[in-house]
DNA sequence: CGTGCCGGGCA
DNA sequence: TGCCCGGCACG
């Protein structure tokens, strides 16, 4: 089944999805929705299409499926640290973030994102990994508000007919830490360093493709990034811990809470017209993502002084994109985007002349 | 060593 | 002009 006409039939209101978390190989579950394409959708034994949150789609076998009729999260895997779940909290459900998870007792620790003072233990069986009905997902044909914003914003696009605004309000908040990535580190070339779950994996990722004429995903993001991403967008205002996307591009020093949101301003801002020229997924040599916790994040840039929260944030760089840090700014294509990547490379660093992207 | 790039070559 | 590369300086 081609992606064009699985967004196709997740658009249509008349398909019906089922939204589940799956287990990813770095043992965190990430929420999506199924899809009964070909084969039924029957709970039973055998791989299924899943479309995960973050516009990333994958077969993903039975038994790493969590909620609806497939597996209970009693099943003998942890739920780990930082995991996004849903419990009920007076009444209500709330969401909150995994401390940690006793299998023998079954009972799992959170801390609610909303108020990060309170910790809760809810017994295992009580703690959803997707939202029950959430209200604020949901798009004017009733039908869940399942799919990705990737997917919706490119949905969007194509018939202006969507409420982009919501959308785009939502996640093109701009955060106030510039003053923590501002780095003018490429992400450099990881080759190994991520573990990639892909071919011989039960879950392997690709990257969603529109319909231009490019014939396949060539590169393939490592699964931290996209699940990272994926957490960032569904705890959207959720405290504690928190992806955000530092824009990397030479004196930009713009920062995203979304990966869809960092993603667009690239294409729009710096590549403008060129878009086109994009190679696929050379986007992702132009930002950084940081893992922050805070107790505010705060979505006006300009009601904030420049000296503001930085005590108050701890930042986790992902390991594998600070190696590449130098306090000598003269990183020039060549060292951004690697001796493997050299269409990438601007035409002068191409000819060993004086780069012209980026100037010192 | 790797990196940036000048100068010079070739179509 | 577009394109490639030897070689050198620099860290
Ligand atoms: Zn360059």
């Amino acid at each position: 089944m081609s992606l064009a006409s699985l967004q196709h039939r997740t658009l249509n209101s008349s398909v019906k999805c089922v939204r589940v978390a799956a287990r990813a190989d770095d043992g965190y579950f990430y929420p999506g929705v199924l899809v009964n394409g070909d084969d039924a959708l029957n709970y039973g034994q055998g791989t299924y299409t899943m479309i995960f949150d973050n516009g990333q789609y994958s077969r993903v076998d039975y038994n790493r499926i969590v909620g609806n009729n497939f597996q209970r999260l009693d099943n003998g895997y942890p739920l780990r640290y930082g995991q996004i779940a849903y419990v009920s909290y007076y009444g209500s459900q709330v969401a909150a973030n995994v401390i940690d998870h006793s299998v023998r007792e079954g009972e799992v620790r959170l801390q609610l994102c909303k108020q990060p003072e309170v910790t809760i233990i809810r017994n295992v069986a009580e703690v959803n990994l997707v939202p029950d009905t959430p209200n604020k997902y949901r798009n004017r044909n009733g039908l869940k508000r399942s799919l990705s914003r990737e997917v919706i914003y490119k949905a969007a696009k194509r018939r202006a007919s969507l409420d982009e605004d919501n959308v785009m309000g939502e996640e093109e908040a701009a955060l106030v830490l510039t003053t923590l990535c501002n780095s003018p580190l490429g992400k450099g070339v990881e080759e190994s360093d991520s573990p990639r779950p892909l071919c011989n994996s039960d879950i392997s990722y690709r990257q969603i493709c529109d319909e231009s004429p490019r014939t396949e995903c060539s590169k393939l993001p490592p699964v931290q990034e996209q699940t990272k991403a994926e957490q960032a967008d569904i705890s959207a205002n959720c405290s504690p811990i928190k992806t955000v996307y530092c824009c990397t591009w030479p004196k930009c020093r713009k920062v995203l809470s979304t990966y869809p949101g960092i993603i667009r301003h690239i294409r729009t801002i710096h590549f403008g017209d060129n878009t086109e020229k994009l190679d696929n997924g050379e986007e992702e040599f132009y930002f950084t993502e940081v893992e922050v916790t805070m107790d505010k994040v705060v979505d006006d840039v300009a009601s904030v002084k420049p000296s503001s929260p930085t005590e108050s944030v701890f930042i986790k760089e992902q390991n594998t994109y600070i190696t590449k840090k130098s306090k000598g700014d003269g990183k020039k294509c060549r060292k951004v985007y690697g001796m493997e990547n050299r269409h990438l490379w601007c035409t002068q660093c191409r000819w060993k002349k004086a780069c012209t992207r980026f100037l010192d």
